[in-house]
DNA sequence: GGAACGTTGTGACGCAAGTCACAACGTTTT
DNA sequence: AAAACGTTGTGACTTGCGTCACAACGTTCC
């Protein structure tokens, strides 16, 4: 991080300087250290700014180092042969990619695309490990945050095993979005929702025309309504009936 | 650990008395430490034996400690309100229960239950956290663990979700207990396994019947054999063609 | 030995959701 | 403005697997 210069990245994206200033500090897991520990970490980040669609790494490929997104979106997919993919997590800003990867030592079991234009930070493999074995209460916080991970992989798991039909993963995929981006308005709980049918569908492990039937069928029973990227909920009561399993 | 005499626990069990003479000191995650973590670790442990089928702990409930595996066999597994349940883990002997959500503060996610006579050493959640703070070279290792389940965990969810039949997932089940336990033998893979059609069921995600008839398929096809507990699988080569998604 | 129980084997049936196919839009490109 | 492209909406058809239902075993347990 030699170059601080004022720099603002693409699609008016406001570039975060510096780990000792950012926003996030509150929230995110690698934010909320202890000042010199956030010194050293901002040594060795390198900085980068991604377009919608940008592959951070790739599945199979041998773990680099760690992405932590600053600001912005992605998601983590898993692919078969036959070209199927399943997304295993969305990860929202002040959240880390591969962490799980340069700690075990495995190859990224999972491909990483941002979702909207990111800024994300990049700390190589080595410099990464040795900024844990410095740090005593980064390792801890390591822990807790992959914990964490495998907790809500689990219960995707649960979701994509155990969910008895489509319309039951849809919804639950709907609370789901609204629990993370959601806002409450006058009509009902509205989601900025800037996925492609066929981007949901395989968050839920579905195919795309399912998807599109059962949001034709929601809208047509007045449960939600659509426009341009934006879902309104209208009858929250109604999804989380149907999204108990 | 005050009494250390001479035990077998039920079933012939022979008992494991203490992690520092343990056999499983080069697989096990928590039996590969230092001399003096490993005194430590003993000395907070409470050693316990189960029969088939006893509960370590429940879906839900708080938790309380860790639960280390010494011998035996055990699975977690997570349900819903309808009764149907789905097997996330199996946990082999070396291994350790509850783990990330003693380290993450969170309820347990599914419930433990053991797949054989086991021995278990318990470790109440705070001395265990303790133990953590006191040992930075265990941290680290916990981290490295807890990346191993992560992984495994997302393996598990592409298998389930991308999988197309069923008769794909029971392809690899075999193929992953023939890793876990087979042992190759004159006919073919031979593998131990103790488990009832319903039980296979939970642990991909299909129905009893189907699995009934797949194994009759796979039978009829000469693909395996069964007698009593025991498969022995005489085409490899096919299995595993099946397997590929 | 037979009653009670849990496990396995199969048949019959139905339906949810996958697959294929194409039409109707929107957006970007040129 | 037409072409090229990606996204959405729907219809028709097929099918794998869940569901229900029972029969055939095997094992404990009095």
């Amino acid at each position: 991080m030699e170059k601080l210069i004022e720099f603002a990245g693409p699609n008016g994206l406001v570039a975060i300087q510096s780990c000792l200033t950012c926003p996030m500090r509150e929230e995110g897991l690698f934010c909320k250290l202890s000042p010199e520990s956030l010194r050293d970490l901002n040594s060795i980040r390198h900085n980068g700014f991604y377009p919608r669609g940008a592959r951070l790494f790739a599945q199979g490929q041998s773990a680099g180092g760690v992405f932590i997104l600053c600001s912005g979106q992605a998601k983590l997919a898993a692919g078969s042969q036959d070209g199927k993919t399943i997304t295993l997590r969305q990860v929202e800003a002040g959240e880390v990619l591969g962490l799980s990867s340069v700690i075990a030592n495995r190859p990224y079991p999972a491909t990483a695309e941002t979702l909207a234009p990111s800024q994300a930070s990049f700390i190589p493999r080595g410099d990464f490990l040795n900024f844990l074995r410095g740090h005593a209460d980064v390792s801890m916080r390591v822990a807790e945050h992959l914990s964490a991970e495998l907790h809500k992989a689990w219960e995707q798991t649960r979701m994509v095993a155990l969910a008895p039909g489509a319309r039951t993963k849809l919804s639950k995929f709907f609370l789901d979005q609204g629990a993370r981006h959601g806002r409450m308005a006058a009509e009902g709980l509205r989601v900025h929702l800037n996925m492609t049918h066929e981007e949901i569908a395989e968050s839920i492990g579905v195919t795309r025309e399912t998807v599109s039937r059962l949001i034709a069928d929601f809208k047509r029973q007045g449960i939600i309504r659509v426009k341009g990227g934006v879902i309104e909920v209208l009858q929250l009561d109604v999804l989380q009936a149907l999204s108990q399993s």
